[in-house]
DNA sequence: TATGAATGAGAGTTCATTCAT
DNA sequence: CATGAATGAACTCTCATTCAT
């Protein structure tokens, strides 16, 4: 239990580690709570319970349920974009890169559905004067947007996808990826959802109609 | 205010129809409160507060909370698919008809607004085995989809828009509109959605992409 | 409908007459659904249903619930003890009547099986500072035991009976009874109470013990 | 107050041995309040506060309102039982065992006055479907009267008591000293029921008759 | 007189949060 | 640090009672 050898130094970065540890462990079975009942029919009591401690020792390491709640979506977004851009990063081609981004993101949602059956139902709770914390949320998204709007503007600059807001254009992708994702979940059918890829990226690209464009 | 000569035919009509309106204003308050608050941070109480009643009046028009919380999405939504369905009825061209009915949204949207903060924010929640209720509000999603769809397929028979399945163009549509008006809402700026109309319209026609389809 | 020959006091008379009727309808549904269900899970609502009448109405006879509920009690006791009183009075040898007096209220509880049920389950409820109509029904007991008691007396005084305080006799009698009609009931079991008659009047004669008194 | 010799497993016991120690005084409690009130007017709220906890504590030790109405009601009921049945087996002679019994659970009344106040007013309530806790309180009933009829078959035996259903004897005798402990408690005297014990024991024995039995 | 819609106090119960151990 | 018993505010919902019609 004791290590004479270590340095002060060391004890305080191994400490550091555990309580991260820990505090991830936390967030994991949050994540597994929150998923499966929401927000409100989730217990703090159950959450502990299931990262296996005690329901005061949640609040050592989260200020509330509700920040417990935030850091839940913020992780999870988080790990999303971070997984999109590093598989889109990957491919040079700017329309390529977005095809793959919109296989990444329906690919997570598959991996997470469970997560993605809250996201797509509840947004964090706006406490009135809570603005700090819903902030970090808001900005998650933002960062969301701005991947793929960078991506639409990297293609816009190579003229392969026309002019036009890309901020705009990036919120129609995003409508369409959550909400083929939420009609999948709803009608909860076994099949993954990354099939819809190459449809969705198609119809972004294309869109419904038949003519040429400004033909 | 004594109408001696009434008919207690005219009588009854008369209570039906005061019913009816105390429920309408019922509805009314409680969307307003759930819009600002959802639906767990809004009382009973102060529900019945704005529209003027006690809290036990509720009851005596809705079986209990959630029931009151379903009846505001059925009513707002069908009132929705309503509107959006006249509008877009009384046009014969089908793509015209189709720009008809994303600015008919769109508008609504913006005559609704606060409701549709919740509509893009809290499903109403699904309580265990009570299937009944939910299925209704499910319903009503799927008569939206329908809608649309039905657009969209008028316009694919005549070759007006590329063959494929409608069922997902109406979602991609949806997911577009509804995500476009979360995005005014949360950063809940003045202008008014409907002047989106035609940049998601033109999308959903065309897409994004520049180059002539299938050149 | 109306009576033009009537004279004033006829009408009154018969108005009062109709009065008493209702009273009596609401008393009989009160009974049934208090018979049912006891006092508290027992609404107003549902009495006045089962009387036919608006629930405000049963305000115009009755106090409040509790004065209705008392008013039942203490109807179905006079009821009970006129119908003890009756039978036995027409029996002139003292220990016959006693007899006659177990058998029917026996017969009695019989008869009005569900009364007793709650009967012996709960007593009216004794809201605080209304004595007045709590007196009542305590009278209505004293009037219960003391003709039991009377009956006692009179055998007493024929030497059919030993001497004793006859109020305490009569309260061991009416233990007897009210218990023995409890185990049955609350068994249910379909055989009637009256067949333990016998069993409870030898039983108040004889007791328990095979030795002859003072041998 | 600190123990840090304390192990474990003294920790845990000693936890164990409190846990009990604050559920008998919520018990106690409740027993106070039911007993002046009854079951529906009392609160549990009132009950905390008469416990010294607050409202929301009363549900760590019971499940709801009706079952702590049910554990008083069986504790209350397995003490009795207990302590009748110590005190008679203590006895050797059966008839002696009887008026033993007699006289102990009238002692047992007088000790616990306010508790017999409900007893003998209202049993507890029988929600519906909820058959297996009223069970329990059915089988404390049936665990009464199996111990007077045992003690009256003993006597049988013996033939210091005539041949009979047992069980009917046992109930006329539960019905005496119920209703007689109900008469005293309602007149609200001083005087101990346990002076009744004798007259009580000797009517069961012999009865009201002057007669010689059967002679 | 009868109605029954409206009232609103009051109930039981939950659970996020705290803090003595 | 971790615990988990205790807290108590806040909730939904019921229903006896009133009173305008």
């Amino acid at each position: 239990m004791i290590h004479p050898q270590e340095s002060p130094n060391q004890a305080t970065a191994r400490r550091e580690r555990e309580r991260e540890q820990r505090r991830a462990e936390i967030l994991s079975a949050a994540e597994r709570i929150f998923a499966a009942k929401g927000f409100h029919e989730s217990s703090v009591e159950s959450i502990a319970e299931a990262a296996g401690f005690a329901s005061g020792t949640i609040y050592l390491y989260f200020q509330d349920k509700e920040a417990l709640y935030m850091a839940v979506f913020i992780a999870k977004l988080t790990q999303l974009i971070d997984y999109v851009e590093t598989r889109s990063r990957s491919v040079s081609q700017p329309v390529e890169a977005l095809r793959c981004a919109i296989g990444a993101q329906l690919e997570f949602h598959d991996q997470h559905r469970a997560f993605f059956q809250i996201f797509s139902r509840e947004r964090p709770p706006v406490s009135s004067g809570k603005g700090e914390e819903w902030k970090q949320v808001h900005d998650c998204f933002g960062r969301h947007t701005g991947l793929l709007r960078s991506l639409i503007e990297a293609a816009q600059k190579r003229k392969l996808l026309r002019k036009g807001d890309s901020h705009r254009m990036a919120l129609m992708l995003l409508g369409m990826l959550i909400h083929v994702t939420r009609d999948l979940i709803e009608r909860s059918g076994p099949e993954p959802m990354a099939e819809q890829a190459e449809f969705v990226a198609d119809f972004f690209l294309h869109g419904a109609a038949v003519e040429r464009r400004a033909a």
